[in-house]
DNA sequence: CTTTGTGCAAATTCTTTGCACCAAA
DNA sequence: TTTGGTGCAAAGAATTTGCACAAAG
């Protein structure tokens, strides 16, 4: 389970002070895959933290993006989206509903392209377009 | 050769008017594979064209991008930038200059994920993150 | 003459910054 | 008591909108 006590420690083991709005940013990002913006963890957290801002959330990400334990994906120039969960995946964007949806493969794929040597790869981010389940059979 | 010409056929044939500045944005985006913003072709053109606006470049490239003669990349949260390369291929952004290249592969990626049923993938943007052979060296 | 395109200025929206107050070590 | 965190209000920056004038068919 993602207790506070667990993701208290995760913090720590980042080097990061745990504090209540830092907790509840990340437990917000690890219990919901769905990709938030700041808007969307802010409107979700407030009522519960009516003290809340979102320059704090602003600032938590940053910091959590900045030590790898949260990712950023910018997917339209609008919104910059979270995610909580750090291993390798691609996601797929319902140009319909807006969802995204994580999608894991055999992430076998090569850095390595012969028509442009001495690049230095070091991560890649790979996006799926088209329609979801659901708005396809509408 | 991509003459005024011949973008006017191009436009014509997509349904677009060529007026002088649709023209103008298209051959730039023909002759500067460098995935500009609208920012850097507002530079680069207003000296030729001092009435231009951003606006209507805004205008110009959103009509293109409709009709799919040429492509918004959206990389980071703060800039679109277009490229007037439509063939299918991913992108390489060097981390500390900045610098955006193509990058072709074998397109015989298939747009089929096992966990992920019923997606209906229309396509994808690949983008690799590192250093380029530049600034590697440095 | 009617429709379409251009471009200025103002508005919008997401994000960052400056700064004062608060909390923890 | 010193360092770091929070949050308000204001500033910033990319993009969009409203609207009037210009151009094209």
């Amino acid at each position: 389970m993602n207790s506070k006590k667990n993701i208290s420690e995760l913090l720590l083991k980042n080097g990061i002070r745990p504090s209540v709005q830092r907790i509840a940013v990340l437990s917000y990002l690890h219990s919901h895959y769905t990709h938030p913006t700041v808007d969307v963890i802010y409107s979700d957290l407030s009522p519960e933290m009516p003290t809340l801002s979102r320059t704090t959330i602003y600032n938590t990400l940053k910091l959590f993006s900045e030590s790898g334990i949260v990712k950023c994906i910018t997917i339209d120039e609008h919104h910059q989206h979270f995610d909580g969960n750090i291993n390798p995946h691609a996601h797929f964007i319902c140009h319909n509903c807006g969802t995204i949806e994580d999608i894991f493969y055999d992430s076998t794929e090569k850095f390595n392209f012969p028509q442009n040597p001495n690049l230095h790869i070091e991560r890649s981010e790979i996006f799926y377009y088209g329609l979801c389940k659901k708005c396809y059979n509408i």
